[in-house]
DNA sequence: GAATTCTTTTGCGTATGCATTGTTGACGGT
DNA sequence: ACCGTCAACAATGCATACGCAAAAGAATTC
């Protein structure tokens, strides 16, 4: 459910919408090949298609009611979004993630993130604007009350994405999406595996704090930390459940 | 040149090297599709295909002796790398890059390159392994001391791209990489309308120096002020120039 | 019984055909 | 003279067809 959301807003973010022409906003047709794309994500996300699964192009598009064209472009986005992998004769192959990937995601989002955050604390008026980041705060601070943590992730995710849409950088968004995407089943995974994310929400809340501030190093330096934390609780939890993911 | 040699580089990183069977290291057909995507590439940074550009698919298809289909699929994967724009009717246009765009990608580096640079700073044994770096320094120095831009840059690139290689990161590197592309052409356009970049050749060594020291710290942050002022310089250079890039 | 080679099958990469859809130009009306 | 409508055309997006190469299986031999 969720992650059918932020496959959305993902691609939402990736697609960077086509010319309008005049001043009729008609959203224009799917497309079968975008529809296969999505749809395909979507079932990944939702680990339907659990790591390592295998598929054939003809499975595929026999499933979704398309030939075979459509269902190749989709591939060869989701392969360049390091989603699947394409093998020459045994079709797609959802890529598993195992702790040296969730390494690498970390470092990239422990570098991005911190980044999206000091631009946008040093925004003309920094406060403005922020009200969809403050509902993600206050949904967590709900769902950490209310010991939900399927609903803390999902204001979680809120939040990042918010964060980095805002921040007016439309490469780095992208960036950060995409791996928060490639890291999206094993944050699900290990979510009831962790201690109730008590700390992460006050921290996320001190961030925003900073950044409606202006105080653009503090906020970047906080969500250094957060990141940092979080990260290696992630990896070290991983690496120890012993999962080696396919 | 330079430019096709970049070209390669960047997809043998982000294409992620196919799956070798045994022990038979045959690198195996180049594949129509591919071939199609690295030319293309190539004639982009090239300039050859200048921003702003329109090609139709079947122009392509005809320029290339191919037929559509690996044309349209390379087209969808330049696409995604942010080098053109697939318009419905219009077949695709080269992505001209503006000064907004240049700050976007120089947010990126400077958040991503010094990253990188700690953790290759942050290895059991930091001095390993650095011979392409201190060569890439030493062909700069050179270049300057010659006062050939050409070459410089060459070895810019050699530098930049070396540096996030040898990280340790893929996810990171493919970024970078990618930002690098979508730059190259600015900064060859820019490249005769600086000071001879004598400040930046010292700046790259004192970098390598920290790395080779294991002094991450101190590495980030020189990189840090390294990109901060030749990202700055090269984006009032572009606003300055009035360039609109179409 | 195991290994090697030949055959068969299967999936992919590319090409081509077709229908959909947007564009462009002309024509007529105001 | 300008604008709106309409029709013909052109390019795309998708479906389908075809050839090739690899993997799996079968048969034969050692």
């Amino acid at each position: 459910m969720t992650a059918a959301a932020v496959a959305r807003l993902s691609q939402g973010g990736a697609v960077t919408s086509a010319p309008r022409s005049r001043h009729t906003e008609v959203p224009r047709a799917p497309g079968a090949a975008e529809l296969a794309h999505a749809r395909l994500k979507t079932l990944i996300l939702d680990n339907a298609l659990p790591p390592g699964a295998q598929r054939l192009e003809s499975e595929l598009a026999l499933q979704l009611g398309l030939s075979r064209t459509p269902v190749r472009e989709a591939l060869v986005r989701l392969q360049q979004e390091g989603l699947v992998e394409i093998t020459p004769r045994h079709g797609m192959r959802v890529q598993p993630i195992a702790a040296a990937d969730m390494r690498e995601i970390y470092e990239v989002l422990n570098s991005l993130e911190p980044t999206a955050a000091e631009l946008l604390a040093r925004r003309p008026d920094p406060a403005a604007g922020l009200e969809r980041l403050d509902a993600a705060c206050a949904a967590m601070e709900q769902a950490l009350a209310a010991q939900d943590r399927r609903a803390w992730a999902a204001a979680d995710e809120a939040f990042h994405l918010g964060l980095v849409e805002l921040c007016g950088n439309r490469r780095l968004a992208g960036m950060v999406m995409q791996v928060w995407d490639q890291s999206h089943r094993a944050r699900m995974f290990t979510l009831h595996q962790r201690p109730l994310p008590a700390r992460s929400t006050a921290e996320h809340r001190r961030v925003l704090d900073a950044i409606a501030a202006g105080e653009a190093e503090r906020a970047r330096e906080l969500y250094h930390r957060h990141r940092r934390r979080s990260g290696a609780e992630l990896v070290s939890l991983i690496e120890r459940s012993g999962v080696a993911w396919l």
